[in-house]
DNA sequence: GAGCACTGC
């Protein structure tokens, strides 16, 4: 063997210097397809195909490693499915359908865009000759808002169906309902589609320009059946098939190595004591392999980082070789970059990570995962509209997931911090985002796709009525719906066009009318973000120095507007004298100087060129109000009513809505004013209750420009 | 005078 394997080799680098490129890429092809199919799924392939031309709607549970997401879609492209449209894959998030896009681009041997390519937003690598497009789910569901019928597709893949996000639940009821309307036909329920309303010539516009785009995709001839196929990890393909009226699930085996679970005798008391007791046993007992620790957050990740570094001078010299290597959405990405870097020789990784490590990346050189089963989970209060984040302990799904980050590259280990009794008692899976968020957005987004009776709604699993009926509220208060609760026009189906929260979708249509919309584009866009600004707590009076110079006493809104326009003028007078790139590199380094988040303003800069796009087309007139932010202010009070507060003899504030005490928080520049009336658009639940992006407002406003929810006292 | 799991349009 060794030989054979070392006159091969002889071989082929004798062939590239005969034939320099070709080979190479022949090389690489002949790679390519061996990897293809060494996959597990591979010799499943025709199995696969004729499943997929037997039923209209399968399951495929698949395990990590089988490689059905690249390959799924290439084997129904060779049994001919891309034939009379394409072929779709969803994907819960961004980086894997760009990823997974560019793998499969290449195993196919063609340039991304052309018969392979992806879509997300703000970008979109397809054409016209895209057989294989892989995009994320809330794309497509924006996509259905203008062709009902995603009459492009032959074949839709819901890719990660057992991760439950709002947009894969609300695309599997969508997409139950398509395939049974394009199975009967298009011709007669066009009419019966989200047409039954009662008011208005605009909306007779609407329907008539879906009903010729249909028209125009279905060139005269019935639209093709839709083939649907949901691919899950295994816990829970029954749901999808009970869904689905008995569907077929498949099954397709994974390649995972082994990994030893471990569990504690004793219930923990102090999981972060025990954590760190796991981590000096491993690094002292085990063999060479790197540490990942799931941890709840932030604070808790750099307090036992902190408590390591005190610890690693007490072992002896030799076994100090521990690199501890923190990870978490909000760090900065140079930081993030560092858990993918091999530690110096002799030393042993240990990756401090939150639920990022858990499926949104994966870390190299993982033997040992630590797990002691908490996670820090957003909920929802209906009763107050308050989404606080709570430390939960995590579902056997998750564990197993957790588990499996060690055993991607050889054998691993698994510690729980638990009792393995304990584990039995976890819940099968996490509960479904769509039952712990607010659904404004989903019931906007379903109401524009024809769905008159939200609560009638075949959910795969109902959100809490109560939920239903609260975000039915806010969206009657900001005008979307008539008294028939259908879609108003034009202000409703506005507002289910723009990619925002329904507040901020309506200040935009508030704004035309007050002549704002140019500063209001840039503010909802800067709110729609995380927060744009860094201050390590080290640097804090730094930053606020930095800062001072763009705050307005007039509150918040204004400030982030004067953030912007700085940065903008920055940017576009660098332009005049250095190339783009250069030119966004520079303005990176302003940010840094003025203590901002660049990745945030950058996705604000996106946002704001995709939104106003949005509004000009919606035909609406971008307008600035200049120097005088009177209108803007009126506009802001206008738009954000429902979130007003007044101050009381105690320095704290009354929320008028909801009667709730809150403060102002210590982030925002009107802190320490104190002003009589307060707008605001964030209410975070801490120790107390804080607002967030605050502005001054004159109460009587109020009265004036939202006559529906506040009267002048006699 | 305070903290913010993670995604996505």
């Amino acid at each position: 063997m060794p030989s054979m394997a070392s006159n091969n080799s002889t071989h082929t680098a004798k062939i590239n210097q005969l034939n320099g490129p070709k080979a190479d890429f022949v090389a690489r092809r002949q790679k390519i397809e061996k990897h293809r199919k060494a996959l597990p799924i591979a010799a499943a392939e025709k199995r696969l195909v004729d499943e997929v031309s037997n039923n209209d709607v399968l399951i495929i549970v698949g395990e990590t490693g089988s490689g059905k997401t690249t390959q799924l879609p290439q084997y129904l492209l060779n049994g001919g499915f891309g034939r009379n449209g394409v072929i779709g894959i969803t994907q819960p998030r961004r980086v894997a359908a760009v990823t997974v896009a560019k793998r499969v681009a290449e195993e196919c041997g063609v340039t991304l865009g052309q018969k392979v390519g992806y879509a997300i937003r703000f970008e979109d690598v397809t054409s016209t000759s895209t057989r294989i497009k892989y995009m994320t789910d809330g794309l497509l569901l924006r996509e259905a808002l203008l062709d009902p019928y995603l009459s492009k597709y032959s074949v839709i893949i819901v890719d990660e169906a057992h991760e439950r996000t709002v947009h894969t639940d609300v695309l599997l009821g969508l997409l139950k309902t398509v395939q049974k309307k394009r199975s009967q036909g298009v011709n007669d329920t066009v009419n019966n589609h989200r047409i039954q309303t009662e008011n208005g010539i605009e909306s007779q516009k609407e329907n008539e320009l879906q009903s010729t785009s249909i028209m125009k995709n279905n060139q005269g001839k019935k639209l093709s059946p839709l083939k649907l196929i949901i691919m899950s990890a295994s816990l829970d393909a029954k749901i999808f098939s009970d869904y689905f009226g008995g569907a077929r699930a498949v099954h397709v085996q994974g390649r995972q190595y082994p990994v030893d679970i471990l569990y504690t005798h004793q219930p923990e008391t102090d999981y972060v004591d025990a954590t760190l007791i796991t981590i000096f046993q491993i690094h002292l007992e085990e063999g060479p392999g790197d540490i990942l620790v799931f941890l709840t957050g932030q604070e808790e990740i750099e307090s036992i980082e902190r408590l390591i570094q005190e610890r690693l001078p007490k072992l002896a010299e030799s076994k100090r070789k521990l690199l501890v290597v923190p990870i978490f959405a909000s760090l900065p990405s140079e930081k993030q970059m560092k858990v993918f870097m091999p530690p110096p020789s002799g030393f042993r990784k240990v990756i401090l990570a939150t639920n990022i490590a858990e499926t949104s990346l994966t870390i190299p050189g993982i033997k040992y995962v630590i797990d002691p089963g908490m996670v820090k989970l957003r909920t929802y209060d209906a009763s107050t509209g308050i989404e606080p984040l709570i430390v939960v302990k995590t579902s056997k799904a998750q564990a197993l997931q957790r588990s499996g980050r060690a055993g991607r590259e050889g054998p691993g280990k698994c510690y729980r911090l638990y009792p393995e009794s304990e584990f039995y008692k976890l819940k099968a899976s996490t509960t479904p985002e769509i039952k712990r968020c607010n659904l404004a957005n989903v019931i906007l987004q379903l109401k524009a796709l024809g769905v008159d009776d939200i609560l009638g709604f075949d959910f795969i699993e109902e959100p809490e009525r109560m939920a239903i009926i609260k975000s039915m509220e806010l969206l009657f208060l900001l005008g979307a719906f008539t008294d028939g609760s259908k879609l108003s026009d034009p202000v409703g189906h506005q507002m289910a066009r723009l990619p925002l929260h329904p507040i901020y979708s309506k200040a935009l249509i508030v704004a035309s009318q007050f002549n704002c919309l140019e500063e209001m584009l840039i503010i909802v866009a800067l709110l729609s973000v995380e927060s744009i600004y860094y201050a390590p707590r080290e640097k804090l009076e730094e930053s606020r120095t930095a800062l001072r110079s763009f705050s307005s006493p007039e509150g918040d809104h204004l400030t982030l507007l004067n953030i912007f326009r700085a940065s903008d003028e920055f940017l576009e007078k660098s332009k005049l004298v250095i190339s783009q790139d250069k030119a966004e590199k520079k303005l990176r380094k302003w940010c840094k100087q003025n203590f901002i988040n660049s990745r945030s303003l950058k996705h604000a800069r996106d946002i704001h060129s995709q939104i106003r796009r949005n509004v000009e087309q919606m035909g609406l007139h971008v307008t600035s109000c200049g120097e005088d932010m009177l209108p803007l202010r009126r506009c802001l009070a206008a738009s954000f009513f429902l979130n007003a507060a007044l101050k009381q003899p105690d320095n704290t504030y009354r929320a008028l809505s909801s009667g709730l005490v809150v403060k102002i928080h210590p982030s925002s520049v009107l802190f320490r004013m104190k002003p009589e009336c307060i707008i605001f658009n964030e209410l975070v639940r801490t120790n107390q209750n804080y607002v967030r992006n605050v502005s001054t407002i004159d109460y009587l406003w109020l009265p004036e420009l939202a006559p529906q929810c506040y009267a002048l006292q006699e």
